[in-house]
RNA sequence: CGGAAUGUGGCUCAGCUUGGUAGAGCGCUUCGUUCGGGACGAAGAGGUCGCAGGUUCAAAUCCUGUCAUUCCGACCA
């Protein structure tokens, strides 16, 4: 009919352009505004209360894990970043630079933090002088800045808003164990909570955090078949400590440097929400992150106790975050804008429904509907959320399953790469020129080396020497 | 940072080639009728044409610079 033309019309085809069809959704959805400062955006309320979403819910599960909150400066001096070598080196070409205060020149420049290891590393040396001191578990909530040269909504702009979490051990294996630990939880909230599936795994040299001995990531396939890194977590080892003199005194007596750990997840998990699990009409939220879970859209809604109805069913609802339409758009309009919202539940209450005691259900996610009595609208609406939050999740793991392939040769690598899209599991030699050989040769990176093993054969898929890992590869955001 | 494109009321765009002082649709406001997939009528409000220079009697239009946005690459969460 007409009227399904207008709902695709309204933004691009994900199938015609992809790139095209997530910048509609990030402006149409009211997410964010575009600002007079290149890559830096407004989080409009219907994207800050997202945000405010998963903070609150990761931030319950660090602190089931002991970490407790602080807060550091904005500004780090010249000197303190330059005290790790590698560190510097990779954060340097991208940051912002404060050389006044005022109409004065300052003495040392000031860098905008990108990332806060140095600024930490500073807080521990005076903070830890014990073996009783240890472990430090801190995290903290923030923005940084990376004077991104190409920026986009949520995957790349210059001011993110982020986590950081920072801790120091006594023992190296306590440091690993804190890595993995942040990395599984990180994993299992996007699976719980975002219903987006995750490869678990570590990073090459290559790819690793500036300064890190070893890190380790979440990937998640995009519906276009491109990976995004949605969490990361690094291990550290000594390597800082011995930087900046981060030293505890042992059980013996002895002065023994501090292992470290860090761990961040970033407002780039929105846009992985908007694009593993959006569709042609718009956002589809997760039902845990969903700030309007239901929405109660009256039909009719002068006559007569109709929204007196709604306010009634609203009330009975107030355990989920519910609200009533009551603007007096038509309600087709509602319904394409709650879609567009990617609101996961819709109610439609109207005279011919109070009449025959019931309301009609909408999920946003199949647009399945449901004639429900009004008196079972509590005991549905609690059935129909985990349920929308479950097929959510495994829809998007039945499409990164579909779009994981095999690569048992470099043929057959070239091949997929080119011609098809998605994740491509393939061995490798662990040398590093073979890795930029294939991303020059293909566009693919490695996105990571999986904790869950496979042996798909015994040697590199490009050079034929003998495999150390079997990698994800992927072209990636 | 390289390549391409764009910038005109809140949004989408026309006007620019050939300079003469700004238009449409949507949205917004008020009133009325409507309401189960993007309603309708009537009357209104709203723009120094991204910004800064230059050329000219005169610039949205021509020239230079700059900023921002989009897409494609390189780099990154």
């Amino acid at each position: 009919m007409a009227k399904e033309g207008k709902l695709v019309e309204a933004i691009t085809s994900m199938e015609e352009d992809f790139a095209q069809w997530y910048t509609d959704v990030v402006r149409k959805a009211d997410l964010i505004d575009y600002t007079s400062v290149k890559g830096c955006m407004v989080l409009k309320p219907a994207g800050y209360a997202i945000w405010e979403l998963i903070q609150k819910q990761l931030d319950e599960r660090f602190k089931e894990t002991g970490v407790e909150n602080v807060y550091l400066p904005m500004f780090i001096p010249e000197s303190l970043l330059q005290k790790e070598k590698d560190h510097v080196e990779g954060f340097a070409p991208e940051v912002a630079w404060v050389t006044h205060g005022g109409i004065n020149e300052l003495e040392e420049r000031l860098c905008v933090r990108p990332t806060s290891e140095t600024l930490f590393c500073d807080f521990y040396k005076n903070d830890i002088q014990s073996y009783r001191d240890l472990p430090k578990l801190y995290n903290q909530w923030c923005s940084v800045v990376r004077w991104e040269k190409e920026t986009r909504p949520f995957l790349r702009s210059r001011e993110f808003l982020w986590q950081e979490g920072h801790t120091a051990h006594a023992t190296a294996e306590e440091a690993q164990e804190r890595t993995e630990q942040m990395l599984h939880l990180y994993a299992d909230f996007c699976e719980e909570v975002l219903a987006m599936p995750v490869i678990r795994g570590r990073k090459t040299d290559k790819e690793k955090f500036a300064g890190a001995k070893a890190t380790y990531t979440i990937e998640a396939l995009m519906h276009d078949g491109k990976a995004l890194q949605s969490g990361t977590s690094h291990n550290f080892g000594d390597g800082f400590a011995k930087a900046f003199g981060i030293q505890y005194q042992d059980k013996d007596n002895s002065l023994k440097y501090v292992h470290q750990t860090s761990w961040g997840m970033t407002t780039r998990l929105i846009g992985a929400i908007i694009m593993v699990h959006g569709d042609e009409s718009g956002l589809v939220l997760p039902p845990m992150i969903a700030p309007v879970q239901v929405m109660i859209t009256p039909i009719m809604q002068k006559k007569e106790g109709v929204l007196e109805k709604a306010a009634e069913i609203k009330e009975a609802l107030k355990e989920f975050r519910v609200r009533v339409d009551a603007s007096d758009k038509s309600p087709g309009f509602k319904f394409a804008e709650q879609e567009m919202r990617g609101i996961p539940l819709r109610i439609e209450i109207g005279p011919k429904d109070i009449e025959a005691g019931q309301a009609v259900l909408v999920r946003r996610d199949t647009r399945e509907k449901y004639q429900v009595a009004i008196d079972e609208i509590v005991t549905m609406v609690a059935k129909l959320l985990p349920e929308i939050q479950k097929d959510m999740y495994d829809r998007a793991l039945a499409h990164r399953e579909e779009h994981t392939h095999t690569a048992l040769d470099y043929d057959e690598f070239q091949n997929i790469i080119t011609n098809r899209q998605g994740f491509v599991k393939a061995m490798w030699c662990g040398d590093t020129a073979c890795e930029e050989a294939i991303k020059e040769e293909t566009g693919a990176t490695t996105r990571c080396m999986p904790f869950e093993q496979e042996q798909i054969g015994n040697v590199c898929v490009r050079c034929g020497k003998p495999a150390k890992a079997m990698v994800y590869f992927g072209k990636a955001y």
